[in-house]
DNA sequence: CTCAGTTTTCAAAGCGCTTTGAATAAGTGA
DNA sequence: TCACTTATTCAAAGCGCTTTGAAAACTGAG
């Protein structure tokens, strides 16, 4: 059932009834509800691509896939953060929608996106220290809002993110608090703007404990179990092993806790292991007691909050940006201790 | 730029541009090529919402969001299936759209996202052993398919499922030949039909085995990690403890593997494990020599046939319904031995 | 009763595209 | 050269909705 006909079984024209639905004060209460009734009695709903034709607004907001690597989709962090949007997004009369594109072409995907009227405002993720994307939905005019932010970025834009360069300061700092002096860092992928900053945040504890940072003790990659795995066995085969390591997420914290498992050693005890903690659902950092002593955020509230933003930018296009830092919380729990004496 | 104004720039008319883009043959080649390379120059993109409403067709799928209990989206498992799916969609010139729906209203969400024309289509996840959805799906006429199967449908419909019950049924015969007695079976929700099936298959294997089943060893909940440390932990304390663990994922594996460690013994020896992989890209089970034995089928390589299917559906909505069974490999790894002995 | 003012309703245009039916241009064979 | 195809191009209608500008219906004061 389409206006017309609801139209012309109510006896109205269409502008009544779409007046009349659409909570317009021009039209009287009777007729109004009158209309509302036959509307939910047929089970009419707006056709949605006529409505945004119309309108000239899509009610839709876009994230884009990345492929070839297969990063953010699979990510389980990614999951977390659409869930969290999609709560604001739905509040609001929002979709979501996805687009899928490799690489190469990620801003012409956002460009397509967006020039041919698919949605309103798109969502940019995983930023690296160097996004072009930024600048390019910039100049496009859409509205949009990063998840991060990205350092070398020359105009400005909307962002939330946490402060993970102080997040791993304070974490490195229990470190060496704890005695700790031979600490690696398990971290993201090189050029993510997020890896960067973490790895900021703990050098510049080391430095302030006197400690200076040794290269065979850092690494970077996808934060995969797999990683954290090899990157801690490599690690404590060196002749001068850690005795505490940081690592950027939980799943490979995880790998963490395989290999010091199968080295023989107790964590918490031989090594003490710090791990992000985006508070994922499906893989919570252990219920009352935390298994890891951690930095936590939740990306799934970062999600709504990146969401509600968004949505504001699209009302007010003029505004001036808005930025959202979110602190992490640094949370105690088994996997850290003193550092073990080596006699 | 749109159509009106590039037909100008042009001298033509909208219908011949319109056709000279869309590769209809009444359009002389010299005409074409004309009308490509201007397109191009202006970075002309045709309004989708303009197009489908013309057409009558969105070139969007639909997926739904449960939302109150957070299964699906925050599960990791969806992200990778999404993945799979993108990639097939972003081949076949479509998108993916989501809405969130809270759970009561699963079934309104589907009718209004295909009754308002925003999608042509829509996949349903995490059928439940009773899935009304499907009813209502059919009835409305939404082509759409089932990621796994809901055993009391009383319609036809199109699915993609692993053979659960067969992959279980082959990992608990690969423990009671290796003379396992008790064997434990760490599920997923009560109400999920591939839990059901997934028991099925344990429980033809104990009885082929001359073993009956016990209450107090078999669990059903979300498959998060904690759950998974629970539930081992608990039963580990059981007067007769199992000597042997399936569990329905991954994460959950992760947590089990957690409570045999801290209960001082050793995976693959005193407790073998078998989990289900759906091999999701972060959380890869080992990397050469698998962690884990267990039932491996890709979750994301479901998601490219699903869309595949669903898209045929589309083009083809009189044809019979089709389904697509795949096999889990079961891949042997370090968490199984033979059972302990215990004197 | 009238008439200005208000409320309620409507016809028609327009959003940007596809597609039908017709017109025009270009070939073709006799 | 002419009737007859065939190849190109076009004007206009239509997809389902919102919104503008105008008309109709109703009010109450004079």
């Amino acid at each position: 059932m389409n206006l017309k006909q609801l139209s012309e079984t109510l006896g109205l024209s269409q502008t009544t009834v779409s007046r009349a639905l659409n909570g317009y004060p021009e039209v009287s209460e009777a007729t109004r509800e009158r209309v509302q009734a036959a509307a939910r009695k047929h089970g009419y709903r707006p056709n949605s691509r006529a409505k945004g034709l119309a309108t000239g607004r899509s009610m839709v907001i876009g994230h884009v896939i990345p492929s070839s690597s297969q990063h953010e989709m699979v990510n389980p962090v990614f999951g977390d953060f659409v869930a969290g949007a999609a709560r604001t997004y739905a509040e609001n009369g929002y979709d979501m929608i996805f687009t899928r594109s490799d690489d190469s072409s990620i801003a012409d995907a956002y460009r397509n996106l967006f020039q041919r009227g698919a949605v309103d405002g798109v969502v940019l993720q995983g930023p690296k220290v160097d996004e072009p994307r930024i600048e390019v939905l910039n100049r496009m005019g859409v509205p949009f809002i990063v998840h991060g932010r990205s350092t070398r970025a020359q105009v400005p834009y909307d962002w939330v993110d946490v402060n993970n360069t102080r997040s791993f300061l304070r974490a490195t700092r229990l470190l060496t608090e704890l005695g700790h002096r031979r600490i690696a860092l398990i971290n993201g992928l090189e050029d993510m703007d997020f890896a960067q900053r973490r790895r900021a945040g703990y050098i510049e504890a080391l430095q302030h404990a006197g400690l200076s940072p040794s290269t065979d003790l850092m690494r970077s990659d996808e934060m995969t179990e797999v990683y954290g795995h090899h990157a801690t066995r490599d690690m404590l085969q060196l002749d001068d092993p850690p005795t505490a390591i940081l690592t950027s997420s939980m799943i490979s914290a995880i790998g963490v806790r395989r290999a010091i498992a199968e080295a023989g050693l107790t964590m918490g005890r031989d090594v003490s292991v710090i791990a992000h903690d985006d508070d994922l659902s499906y893989l919570k950092n252990g219920q009352d007691v935390p298994i890891f002593t951690a930095t936590r955020s939740s990306v799934r509230q970062a999600g709504e909050i990146a969401a509600q933003m968004l949505i504001n930018r699209i009302k007010s296009p003029d505004a001036p940006p808005q930025t959202r830092l979110l602190e992490a919380e640094l949370v105690v729990g088994g996997s850290t201790g003193p550092a073990p004496n080596r006699f």
